[in-house]
RNA sequence: CUGGGUGUAGCGCAGAUGGUAGCGCGCAUGAAUGGGGUUCAUGAGGUCGCAAGUUCAAAUCUUGUCACCCAGACCA
Protein backbone atom coordinates (compact mmCIF):
# COMPACT_ATOMS: atom_id res chain seq x y z
CA UNK A 1 0.00 0.00 0.00
CA UNK A 2 1.17 3.29 -0.82
CA UNK A 3 1.23 5.76 2.06
CA UNK A 4 1.43 9.65 1.44
CA UNK A 5 3.93 11.03 3.45
CA UNK A 6 2.07 13.94 3.79
CA UNK A 7 -0.58 12.25 5.56
CA UNK A 8 0.84 10.42 8.06
CA UNK A 9 -1.02 11.72 10.73
CA UNK A 10 -4.11 10.30 8.56
CA UNK A 11 -6.63 8.11 10.27
CA UNK A 12 -8.07 4.16 9.24
CA UNK A 13 -10.40 4.56 7.38
CA UNK A 14 -13.71 3.25 8.99
CA UNK A 15 -14.90 0.95 6.88
CA UNK A 16 -11.79 -0.83 6.00
CA UNK A 17 -11.09 -1.36 9.70
CA UNK A 18 -14.18 0.11 12.31
CA UNK A 19 -12.10 -0.85 15.55
CA UNK A 20 -9.01 0.67 14.29
CA UNK A 21 -10.23 3.80 13.01
CA UNK A 22 -12.13 4.22 16.45
CA UNK A 23 -8.98 3.80 18.47
CA UNK A 24 -7.26 6.42 15.95
CA UNK A 25 -9.89 8.85 16.58
CA UNK A 26 -9.93 8.87 19.87
CA UNK A 27 -6.10 9.37 19.84
CA UNK A 28 -5.45 12.16 17.42
CA UNK A 29 -8.11 13.85 17.87
CA UNK A 30 -6.24 14.47 21.27
CA UNK A 31 -9.57 12.66 23.77
CA UNK A 32 -7.67 10.45 25.72
CA UNK A 33 -4.23 8.96 26.18
CA UNK A 34 -3.74 5.18 27.57
CA UNK A 35 -2.37 5.31 31.57
CA UNK A 36 -0.28 2.97 32.94
CA UNK A 37 -2.88 0.25 34.56
CA UNK A 38 -4.47 -1.65 32.64
CA UNK A 39 -7.65 -0.54 31.57
CA UNK A 40 -7.58 3.17 32.73
CA UNK A 41 -7.68 6.18 30.34
CA UNK A 42 -6.41 10.24 30.52
CA UNK A 43 -9.06 11.86 30.00
CA UNK A 44 -7.46 14.90 28.29
CA UNK A 45 -8.62 18.47 28.21
CA UNK A 46 -10.22 18.05 24.50
CA UNK A 47 -12.33 14.64 25.65
CA UNK A 48 -13.14 16.27 28.91
CA UNK A 49 -14.61 19.37 27.86
CA UNK A 50 -17.04 17.38 26.11
CA UNK A 51 -17.95 15.86 29.09
CA UNK A 52 -18.46 18.60 30.86
CA UNK A 53 -20.74 20.40 28.16
CA UNK A 54 -22.56 16.74 28.63
CA UNK A 55 -22.52 17.25 32.29
CA UNK A 56 -23.85 20.68 31.99
CA UNK A 57 -26.79 19.75 29.83
CA UNK A 58 -27.59 16.96 32.00
CA UNK A 59 -27.25 18.23 35.20
CA UNK A 60 -29.89 21.24 33.95
CA UNK A 61 -32.16 18.58 33.20
CA UNK A 62 -32.00 16.80 36.45
CA UNK A 63 -32.29 20.05 38.45
CA UNK A 64 -35.68 20.83 36.62
CA UNK A 65 -36.83 17.51 37.15
CA UNK A 66 -36.42 18.20 40.98
CA UNK A 67 -33.19 16.13 41.71
CA UNK A 68 -30.43 17.50 44.28
CA UNK A 69 -26.73 16.53 44.03
CA UNK A 70 -24.89 14.43 46.75
CA UNK A 71 -21.84 12.88 47.31
CA UNK A 72 -21.03 9.38 48.44
CA UNK A 73 -17.85 7.53 49.25
CA UNK A 74 -16.18 5.85 47.20
CA UNK A 75 -15.41 2.45 49.27
CA UNK A 76 -18.03 0.19 50.05
CA UNK A 77 -17.55 -2.56 52.61
CA UNK A 78 -18.24 -5.76 51.77
CA UNK A 79 -20.98 -6.55 54.24
CA UNK A 80 -23.45 -3.79 53.14
CA UNK A 81 -22.78 -5.01 49.27
CA UNK A 82 -23.62 -8.41 50.57
CA UNK A 83 -26.99 -7.47 51.41
CA UNK A 84 -28.96 -7.76 48.30
CA UNK A 85 -27.76 -10.75 46.88
CA UNK A 86 -28.86 -10.33 43.12
CA UNK A 87 -26.62 -7.14 43.33
CA UNK A 88 -23.94 -8.77 44.84
CA UNK A 89 -23.88 -11.49 42.78
CA UNK A 90 -24.02 -9.41 39.21
CA UNK A 91 -21.03 -6.89 40.91
CA UNK A 92 -18.87 -9.30 42.56
CA UNK A 93 -16.96 -10.82 40.26
CA UNK A 94 -15.79 -6.94 38.62
CA UNK A 95 -15.20 -5.80 42.15
CA UNK A 96 -11.95 -3.86 43.45
CA UNK A 97 -11.08 -4.61 46.71
CA UNK A 98 -9.26 -2.98 49.16
CA UNK A 99 -7.78 -5.02 51.88
CA UNK A 100 -5.26 -2.23 53.29
CA UNK A 101 -4.88 0.95 54.92
CA UNK A 102 -1.62 1.98 55.52
CA UNK A 103 0.55 -1.03 56.61
CA UNK A 104 -2.51 -2.57 58.28
CA UNK A 105 -4.76 -5.15 56.98
CA UNK A 106 -8.01 -4.12 57.62
CA UNK A 107 -10.84 -6.27 59.11
CA UNK A 108 -13.50 -6.09 56.47
CA UNK A 109 -12.35 -5.39 52.97
CA UNK A 110 -13.66 -2.30 51.44
CA UNK A 111 -14.69 -2.24 47.26
CA UNK A 112 -13.99 0.49 45.53
CA UNK A 113 -17.60 1.60 44.36
CA UNK A 114 -18.94 -0.16 41.11
CA UNK A 115 -22.57 1.92 41.60
CA UNK A 116 -23.55 3.31 44.58
CA UNK A 117 -26.53 1.41 45.40
CA UNK A 118 -25.88 -0.07 48.80
CA UNK A 119 -24.27 3.20 49.80
CA UNK A 120 -27.89 5.04 49.12
CA UNK A 121 -30.21 2.59 50.91
CA UNK A 122 -28.08 2.75 53.87
CA UNK A 123 -28.32 6.46 53.93
CA UNK A 124 -32.43 6.33 52.81
CA UNK A 125 -32.61 3.66 55.41
CA UNK A 126 -31.52 6.05 58.23
CA UNK A 127 -32.92 9.50 56.73
CA UNK A 128 -36.49 8.53 55.79
CA UNK A 129 -38.91 7.98 58.05
CA UNK A 130 -42.41 9.36 57.58
CA UNK A 131 -44.13 9.86 54.23
CA UNK A 132 -43.26 13.49 54.82
CA UNK A 133 -39.81 12.54 53.62
CA UNK A 134 -40.58 11.16 50.90
CA UNK A 135 -39.85 11.61 47.94
CA UNK A 136 -36.04 12.10 47.99
CA UNK A 137 -34.44 12.82 44.55
CA UNK A 138 -30.51 12.55 44.66
CA UNK A 139 -27.94 12.20 41.99
CA UNK A 140 -23.96 11.78 41.98
CA UNK A 141 -21.46 12.67 39.73
CA UNK A 142 -18.56 10.56 39.99
CA UNK A 143 -16.53 7.51 39.35
CA UNK A 144 -16.83 3.92 39.52
CA UNK A 145 -14.60 0.97 38.90
CA UNK A 146 -15.32 -2.21 37.19
CA UNK A 147 -12.70 -4.39 37.01
CA UNK A 148 -13.70 -5.69 33.12
CA UNK A 149 -11.79 -8.17 31.21
CA UNK A 150 -11.32 -6.41 27.98
CA UNK A 151 -11.51 -2.61 27.96
CA UNK A 152 -11.73 0.48 25.37
CA UNK A 153 -11.76 3.71 25.69
CA UNK A 154 -15.02 5.37 27.08
CA UNK A 155 -16.58 1.89 25.74
CA UNK A 156 -15.70 0.07 28.74
CA UNK A 157 -12.72 1.40 30.65
CA UNK A 158 -11.66 0.32 34.22
CA UNK A 159 -12.81 3.48 35.98
CA UNK A 160 -15.53 5.46 34.29
CA UNK A 161 -16.71 9.15 34.82
CA UNK A 162 -20.63 8.69 35.26
CA UNK A 163 -23.63 10.09 37.14
CA UNK A 164 -25.93 8.16 38.90
CA UNK A 165 -29.38 8.85 40.26
CA UNK A 166 -31.07 7.39 43.12
CA UNK A 167 -34.32 7.93 44.09
CA UNK A 168 -37.09 6.54 47.24
CA UNK A 169 -41.03 7.30 46.24
CA UNK A 170 -43.88 6.35 48.55
CA UNK A 171 -45.62 4.47 46.01
CA UNK A 172 -45.09 1.71 43.35
CA UNK A 173 -46.34 4.13 40.86
CA UNK A 174 -44.20 6.90 41.72
CA UNK A 175 -41.08 5.11 41.36
CA UNK A 176 -42.56 3.79 37.83
CA UNK A 177 -42.60 7.54 36.81
CA UNK A 178 -39.85 8.51 37.91
CA UNK A 179 -38.13 5.42 35.92
CA UNK A 180 -39.64 6.75 32.62
CA UNK A 181 -39.47 10.24 33.42
CA UNK A 182 -35.79 9.73 33.26
CA UNK A 183 -35.32 7.66 30.82
CA UNK A 184 -37.26 10.65 28.89
CA UNK A 185 -34.84 12.59 29.99
CA UNK A 186 -31.73 10.96 28.72
CA UNK A 187 -33.47 10.31 25.26
CA UNK A 188 -34.41 13.96 24.70
CA UNK A 189 -30.23 14.80 25.75
CA UNK A 190 -29.31 12.69 23.32
CA UNK A 191 -31.56 14.02 20.68
CA UNK A 192 -31.91 17.38 21.39
CA UNK A 193 -28.33 17.67 22.32
CA UNK A 194 -25.75 14.88 21.08
CA UNK A 195 -28.03 14.22 17.81
CA UNK A 196 -28.18 10.65 18.15
CA UNK A 197 -31.47 9.16 18.07
CA UNK A 198 -32.50 6.29 20.30
CA UNK A 199 -34.66 3.46 20.64
CA UNK A 200 -36.12 3.17 23.90
CA UNK A 201 -37.81 0.27 25.39
CA UNK A 202 -37.49 -2.69 28.45
CA UNK A 203 -34.68 -4.68 28.81
CA UNK A 204 -35.37 -8.74 29.22
CA UNK A 205 -35.16 -10.49 32.74
CA UNK A 206 -31.41 -11.77 31.46
CA UNK A 207 -30.55 -7.96 30.44
CA UNK A 208 -32.01 -6.20 33.25
CA UNK A 209 -29.97 -4.46 35.76
CA UNK A 210 -28.82 -6.82 39.18
CA UNK A 211 -31.77 -6.26 41.61
CA UNK A 212 -33.76 -4.43 39.65
CA UNK A 213 -37.96 -5.19 39.03
CA UNK A 214 -37.40 -3.80 35.70
CA UNK A 215 -34.92 -2.24 33.33
CA UNK A 216 -35.46 0.65 30.74
CA UNK A 217 -32.98 1.37 28.21
CA UNK A 218 -32.03 3.41 25.25
CA UNK A 219 -30.18 2.04 22.62
CA UNK A 220 -28.27 4.15 19.70
CA UNK A 221 -26.51 2.55 16.82
CA UNK A 222 -23.11 2.61 15.91
CA UNK A 223 -21.85 3.33 12.31
CA UNK A 224 -20.94 -0.25 11.66
CA UNK A 225 -24.85 -1.64 13.02
CA UNK A 226 -23.72 -2.61 16.29
CA UNK A 227 -25.65 -1.15 19.47
CA UNK A 228 -24.89 0.84 22.05
CA UNK A 229 -26.33 0.91 25.46
CA UNK A 230 -26.76 4.84 25.90
CA UNK A 231 -28.56 5.39 29.43
CA UNK A 232 -30.58 2.69 31.17
CA UNK A 233 -33.46 3.53 34.18
CA UNK A 234 -34.05 1.32 36.49
CA UNK A 235 -37.34 0.13 38.82
CA UNK A 236 -36.12 -1.51 41.85
CA UNK A 237 -39.51 -1.71 43.32
CA UNK A 238 -39.12 -2.24 47.01
CA UNK A 239 -36.29 -4.66 46.31
CA UNK A 240 -33.55 -3.22 48.39
CA UNK A 241 -36.10 -1.35 50.49
CA UNK A 242 -36.20 -5.12 51.54
CA UNK A 243 -33.05 -5.79 52.00
CA UNK A 244 -31.93 -2.50 53.41
CA UNK A 245 -35.13 -2.31 55.86
CA UNK A 246 -36.11 1.29 54.45
CA UNK A 247 -39.29 1.98 55.58
CA UNK A 248 -41.21 5.28 56.64
CA UNK A 249 -44.46 5.43 58.50
CA UNK A 250 -47.30 6.44 55.96
CA UNK A 251 -50.37 9.04 56.86
CA UNK A 252 -52.35 6.08 58.26
CA UNK A 253 -49.32 5.61 61.03
CA UNK A 254 -48.69 1.78 59.22
CA UNK A 255 -45.40 1.04 57.97
CA UNK A 256 -44.20 1.11 54.36
CA UNK A 257 -41.43 0.07 52.18
CA UNK A 258 -40.39 3.12 49.95
CA UNK A 259 -40.01 1.81 46.03
CA UNK A 260 -36.83 2.83 44.60
CA UNK A 261 -34.96 3.67 41.45
CA UNK A 262 -31.38 4.61 39.98
CA UNK A 263 -30.48 5.72 36.36
CA UNK A 264 -27.57 6.16 35.03
CA UNK A 265 -25.61 7.50 32.27
CA UNK A 266 -21.41 7.71 31.52
CA UNK A 267 -19.24 8.82 29.53
CA UNK A 268 -19.57 5.60 27.53
CA UNK A 269 -21.64 8.01 25.58
CA UNK A 270 -18.47 10.28 23.70
CA UNK A 271 -18.01 6.35 22.34
CA UNK A 272 -21.52 6.78 20.78
CA UNK A 273 -20.58 10.47 19.53
CA UNK A 274 -17.65 9.35 17.81
CA UNK A 275 -19.00 6.28 16.80
CA UNK A 276 -22.36 7.48 15.32
CA UNK A 277 -21.30 10.76 13.35
CA UNK A 278 -17.75 10.49 12.84
CA UNK A 279 -16.31 9.53 9.36
CA UNK A 280 -12.72 9.22 7.98
CA UNK A 281 -11.78 12.47 8.55
CA UNK A 282 -11.92 12.43 12.08
CA UNK A 283 -14.59 13.33 14.71
CA UNK A 284 -17.86 15.31 14.21
CA UNK A 285 -19.23 16.87 16.88
CA UNK A 286 -22.66 17.74 17.16
CA UNK A 287 -22.48 21.67 18.13
CA UNK A 288 -23.82 22.02 21.15
CA UNK A 289 -21.34 19.72 23.45
CA UNK A 290 -18.31 20.98 20.62
CA UNK A 291 -15.82 22.57 22.87
CA UNK A 292 -14.77 24.72 20.54
CA UNK A 293 -18.29 25.30 17.81
CA UNK A 294 -16.37 27.70 15.51
CA UNK A 295 -13.01 27.86 14.11
CA UNK A 296 -11.15 30.69 12.56
CA UNK A 297 -8.19 30.19 9.98
CA UNK A 298 -6.91 33.44 8.91
CA UNK A 299 -5.38 33.03 4.98
CA UNK A 300 -1.75 34.60 4.56
CA UNK A 301 -2.24 35.97 8.07
CA UNK A 302 1.19 37.97 7.62
CA UNK A 303 -0.58 40.09 5.46
CA UNK A 304 -1.96 43.53 6.32
CA UNK A 305 -4.95 43.77 7.94
CA UNK A 306 -5.98 39.69 8.08
CA UNK A 307 -5.37 39.00 11.35
CA UNK A 308 -6.93 42.47 12.53
CA UNK A 309 -10.38 41.40 10.53
CA UNK A 310 -10.05 37.94 12.04
CA UNK A 311 -9.64 39.34 15.33
CA UNK A 312 -13.33 41.71 14.73
CA UNK A 313 -15.32 38.60 13.52
CA UNK A 314 -14.01 36.19 16.41
CA UNK A 315 -15.21 39.06 18.75
CA UNK A 316 -18.34 38.93 17.40
CA UNK A 317 -18.80 35.29 16.54
CA UNK A 318 -17.33 34.94 20.68
CA UNK A 319 -21.33 36.67 21.33
CA UNK A 320 -22.67 34.10 19.66
CA UNK A 321 -20.82 30.63 19.81
CA UNK A 322 -17.70 29.04 21.28
CA UNK A 323 -14.91 30.48 19.21
CA UNK A 324 -11.09 30.17 18.50
CA UNK A 325 -8.51 32.04 16.12
CA UNK A 326 -5.92 30.15 15.12
CA UNK A 327 -3.20 32.36 14.29
CA UNK A 328 -0.26 30.18 14.77
CA UNK A 329 2.37 29.62 12.31
CA UNK A 330 0.88 26.14 10.36
CA UNK A 331 -0.20 25.95 6.91
CA UNK A 332 -4.00 26.76 6.34
CA UNK A 333 -4.12 23.43 4.78
CA UNK A 334 -2.57 21.66 8.03
CA UNK A 335 -5.62 23.43 9.85
CA UNK A 336 -7.96 21.95 7.84
CA UNK A 337 -7.24 18.85 8.49
CA UNK A 338 -6.42 19.59 12.20
CA UNK A 339 -9.52 20.61 12.53
CA UNK A 340 -11.93 18.60 10.80
CA UNK A 341 -9.54 15.82 12.76
CA UNK A 342 -11.37 17.33 16.28
CA UNK A 343 -14.91 17.23 14.81
CA UNK A 344 -15.28 21.40 15.19
CA UNK A 345 -19.15 22.32 13.42
CA UNK A 346 -17.81 25.54 11.61
CA UNK A 347 -14.50 26.71 10.06
CA UNK A 348 -14.32 30.07 8.93
CA UNK A 349 -11.79 31.24 6.11
CA UNK A 350 -10.71 34.68 6.36
CA UNK A 351 -7.98 35.80 3.77
CA UNK A 352 -7.22 38.72 1.64
CA UNK A 353 -9.08 38.00 -1.53
CA UNK A 354 -12.45 37.88 1.00
CA UNK A 355 -11.70 41.49 3.03
CA UNK A 356 -11.60 43.00 -0.50
CA UNK A 357 -15.14 41.64 -0.53
CA UNK A 358 -16.13 41.86 2.73
CA UNK A 359 -16.85 38.50 3.17
CA UNK A 360 -15.69 35.29 4.64
CA UNK A 361 -15.96 31.48 3.39
CA UNK A 362 -18.20 29.00 5.98
CA UNK A 363 -17.09 25.40 5.52
CA UNK A 364 -19.59 22.93 7.96
CA UNK A 365 -18.09 19.91 9.42
CA UNK A 366 -20.63 17.21 8.63
CA UNK A 367 -21.14 18.20 5.26
CA UNK A 368 -17.91 20.00 4.40
CA UNK A 369 -20.53 22.69 2.37
CA UNK A 370 -18.88 25.76 1.48
CA UNK A 371 -20.87 29.28 2.08
CA UNK A 372 -19.81 32.48 1.18
CA UNK A 373 -21.17 35.14 3.57
CA UNK A 374 -20.55 38.62 4.14
CA UNK A 375 -19.01 40.05 6.94
CA UNK A 376 -22.08 42.05 8.29
CA UNK A 377 -24.15 38.99 8.57
CA UNK A 378 -21.63 36.49 9.67
CA UNK A 379 -22.73 35.92 13.63
CA UNK A 380 -26.63 35.12 12.64
CA UNK A 381 -25.70 33.01 9.71
CA UNK A 382 -23.71 31.17 12.30
CA UNK A 383 -26.23 31.06 14.53
CA UNK A 384 -28.56 29.46 11.92
CA UNK A 385 -25.76 27.05 10.69
CA UNK A 386 -24.90 25.50 14.53
CA UNK A 387 -28.77 24.44 14.37
CA UNK A 388 -29.08 23.61 11.11
CA UNK A 389 -26.11 21.16 11.43
CA UNK A 390 -27.36 19.99 14.40
CA UNK A 391 -30.73 19.18 12.83
CA UNK A 392 -29.00 17.15 9.93
CA UNK A 393 -26.82 15.35 11.56
CA UNK A 394 -29.67 13.99 13.58
CA UNK A 395 -31.32 13.03 9.93
CA UNK A 396 -28.20 11.80 8.74
CA UNK A 397 -27.59 9.43 12.08
CA UNK A 398 -31.42 8.33 12.29
CA UNK A 399 -31.68 7.29 8.41
CA UNK A 400 -28.21 5.64 8.39
CA UNK A 401 -29.59 3.52 11.90
CA UNK A 402 -33.36 2.95 9.55
CA UNK A 403 -31.28 1.38 6.61
CA UNK A 404 -30.05 -0.76 9.14
CA UNK A 405 -32.47 -2.35 10.62
CA UNK A 406 -33.98 -5.25 9.28
CA UNK A 407 -36.87 -7.99 10.32
CA UNK A 408 -36.35 -11.88 10.16
CA UNK A 409 -39.70 -14.09 10.89
CA UNK A 410 -37.39 -17.43 11.14
CA UNK A 411 -34.50 -18.41 13.19
CA UNK A 412 -32.58 -18.87 9.88
CA UNK A 413 -33.55 -15.42 8.67
CA UNK A 414 -32.33 -14.45 11.86
CA UNK A 415 -29.03 -16.10 11.42
CA UNK A 416 -28.57 -14.86 8.01
CA UNK A 417 -29.01 -11.71 8.93
CA UNK A 418 -27.14 -11.49 11.45
CA UNK A 419 -24.55 -12.99 9.38
CA UNK A 420 -24.67 -10.63 6.57
CA UNK A 421 -26.23 -7.32 7.49
CA UNK A 422 -24.73 -5.33 10.15
CA UNK A 423 -27.43 -3.84 12.40
CA UNK A 424 -30.76 -4.54 14.59
CA UNK A 425 -32.67 -6.94 13.51
CA UNK A 426 -36.61 -6.66 14.39
CA UNK A 427 -38.31 -10.04 15.28
CA UNK A 428 -40.71 -11.53 17.81
CA UNK A 429 -39.97 -12.98 21.25
CA UNK A 430 -41.78 -15.51 23.21
CA UNK A 431 -40.80 -14.35 26.29
CA UNK A 432 -38.60 -17.54 27.57
CA UNK A 433 -34.98 -17.18 28.67
CA UNK A 434 -34.03 -20.57 26.85
CA UNK A 435 -34.76 -18.66 23.38
CA UNK A 436 -33.43 -15.17 24.20
CA UNK A 437 -29.85 -17.55 25.03
CA UNK A 438 -30.56 -19.96 21.95
CA UNK A 439 -30.40 -17.17 19.89
CA UNK A 440 -27.47 -15.48 21.73
CA UNK A 441 -25.66 -18.98 20.65
CA UNK A 442 -26.79 -19.48 16.89
CA UNK A 443 -27.06 -16.26 15.99
CA UNK A 444 -24.70 -14.20 18.41
CA UNK A 445 -27.44 -11.72 19.31
CA UNK A 446 -28.53 -10.11 22.67
CA UNK A 447 -31.85 -8.63 22.94
CA UNK A 448 -31.42 -4.69 23.44
CA UNK A 449 -34.65 -4.23 24.35
CA UNK A 450 -38.36 -4.48 23.83
CA UNK A 451 -39.38 -1.26 22.58
CA UNK A 452 -42.52 1.00 23.62
CA UNK A 453 -43.19 1.17 20.13
CA UNK A 454 -43.96 -1.98 19.50
CA UNK A 455 -45.11 -3.22 16.01
CA UNK A 456 -46.61 -6.62 15.16
CA UNK A 457 -44.56 -8.82 12.65
CA UNK A 458 -45.84 -12.19 12.97
CA UNK A 459 -47.69 -14.42 15.92
CA UNK A 460 -45.05 -16.21 16.91
CA UNK A 461 -41.35 -16.41 18.51
CA UNK A 462 -38.74 -16.40 15.98
CA UNK A 463 -37.30 -18.87 17.74
CA UNK A 464 -39.59 -21.83 18.91
CA UNK A 465 -42.36 -21.04 16.98
CA UNK A 466 -44.47 -20.38 20.24
CA UNK A 467 -46.91 -17.55 20.59
CA UNK A 468 -45.20 -14.47 20.87
CA UNK A 469 -45.76 -11.93 23.41
CA UNK A 470 -43.43 -8.91 22.47
CA UNK A 471 -41.47 -7.56 19.36
CA UNK A 472 -37.32 -7.54 20.44
CA UNK A 473 -35.10 -5.25 18.75
CA UNK A 474 -31.91 -7.86 18.54
CA UNK A 475 -28.30 -6.80 17.51
CA UNK A 476 -24.70 -7.08 18.96
CA UNK A 477 -23.45 -4.57 21.14
CA UNK A 478 -20.50 -2.95 22.31
C1' C B 1 -10.56 -15.54 30.88
C1' U B 2 -9.48 -18.06 25.66
C1' G B 3 -7.11 -17.41 20.82
C1' G B 4 -4.07 -14.16 17.61
C1' G B 5 -0.79 -9.82 17.24
C1' U B 6 2.41 -5.76 19.06
C1' G B 7 6.03 -3.13 22.43
C1' U B 8 13.05 0.41 19.55
C1' A B 9 12.99 9.00 19.86
C1' G B 10 6.57 12.54 20.76
C1' C B 11 4.24 9.49 16.34
C1' G B 12 4.93 5.68 12.35
C1' C B 13 8.64 2.19 11.47
C1' A B 14 13.80 -0.42 10.02
C1' G B 15 17.52 -2.99 12.58
C1' A B 16 19.95 -10.93 8.36
C1' U B 17 23.41 -15.49 11.36
C1' G B 18 24.45 -11.54 19.14
C1' G B 19 29.44 -6.68 18.59
C1' U B 20 26.58 -1.20 22.01
C1' A B 21 21.02 1.97 17.25
C1' G B 22 18.93 4.27 12.29
C1' C B 23 15.00 6.40 8.73
C1' G B 24 10.50 9.38 7.85
C1' C B 25 7.19 12.61 10.18
C1' G B 26 6.93 15.75 14.31
C1' C B 27 9.79 19.19 17.60
C1' A B 28 13.45 23.79 18.14
C1' U B 29 15.89 27.95 15.42
C1' G B 30 16.22 30.91 10.85
C1' A B 31 14.36 32.19 6.06
C1' A B 32 10.96 32.00 2.21
C1' U B 33 5.77 30.42 1.63
C1' G B 34 0.47 30.76 2.86
C1' G B 35 -7.50 29.40 -0.22
C1' G B 36 -6.49 21.46 1.69
C1' G B 37 -1.07 18.46 6.06
C1' U B 38 4.45 24.05 1.66
C1' U B 39 9.88 24.15 1.14
C1' C B 40 15.19 24.67 2.37
C1' A B 41 19.08 24.93 6.07
C1' U B 42 20.79 23.92 11.01
C1' G B 43 19.90 21.39 15.63
C1' A B 44 17.99 18.67 19.98
C1' G B 45 15.99 14.07 21.30
C1' G B 46 16.68 6.69 22.80
C1' U B 47 19.57 2.83 29.83
C1' C B 48 15.47 -0.62 22.60
C1' G B 49 8.23 -1.95 27.88
C1' C B 50 10.15 -3.97 32.69
C1' A B 51 12.96 -7.92 35.43
C1' A B 52 15.98 -11.97 35.74
C1' G B 53 19.14 -15.46 32.99
C1' U B 54 22.86 -17.28 29.04
C1' U B 55 27.42 -14.77 27.06
C1' C B 56 33.76 -11.57 26.87
C1' A B 57 29.44 -8.99 24.60
C1' A B 58 21.99 -8.85 24.30
C1' A B 59 17.33 -4.39 20.84
C1' U B 60 18.67 -9.38 18.90
C1' C B 61 18.79 -15.78 22.45
C1' U B 62 15.84 -18.00 27.19
C1' U B 63 12.31 -17.37 31.00
C1' G B 64 9.09 -14.43 33.61
C1' U B 65 6.23 -10.12 33.90
C1' C B 66 3.51 -5.59 32.48
C1' A B 67 0.87 -2.82 28.92
C1' C B 68 -1.67 -2.08 24.34
C1' C B 69 -4.45 -3.79 19.80
C1' C B 70 -7.87 -7.44 17.38
C1' A B 71 -11.65 -11.57 17.70
C1' G B 72 -14.60 -14.12 21.17
C1' A B 73 -16.56 -15.30 26.20
C1' C B 74 -17.99 -12.27 30.41
C1' C B 75 -20.25 -7.66 31.49
C1' A B 76 -22.83 -1.70 32.19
Amino acid sequence: MVKNKKFVEAITSMDEDFAQWYTDIVKKAEMVDYSSVKGCMIIRPYGYAIWENIQKDLDARFKATGHENVYMPMFIPESLLQKEKDHVAGFAPEVAWVTYGGNEKLTERLCVRPTSETLFCEHFAKIVQSYNDLPKLYNQWCSVVRWEKTTRPFLRSTEFLWQEGHTVHATPEEAEEETIRMLNVYAAHCEEVLAIPVIMGKKTDKEKFAGAKSTYTIESMMHDGKALQSGTSHNFGDNFAKAFDIQYTDKNGKLQYVHETSWGMSTRIIGAIIMVHGDDSGLVLPPKIAPTQVVIVPIAQHKEGVLDVANEIKDRISKVARVKLDDSDKMPGWKFNEYEMKGIPVRVEIGPKDIEQNQAVLVRRDTREKIQVSLDEIDTKITDLLVDIHNSMLEKARTLRDGKIHTAVSMDELKDIANNKPGFIKAMWCGKRECEEKIKEEAGLSSRCMPFEQEHITDTCVCCGEKAENMVYWGKAY
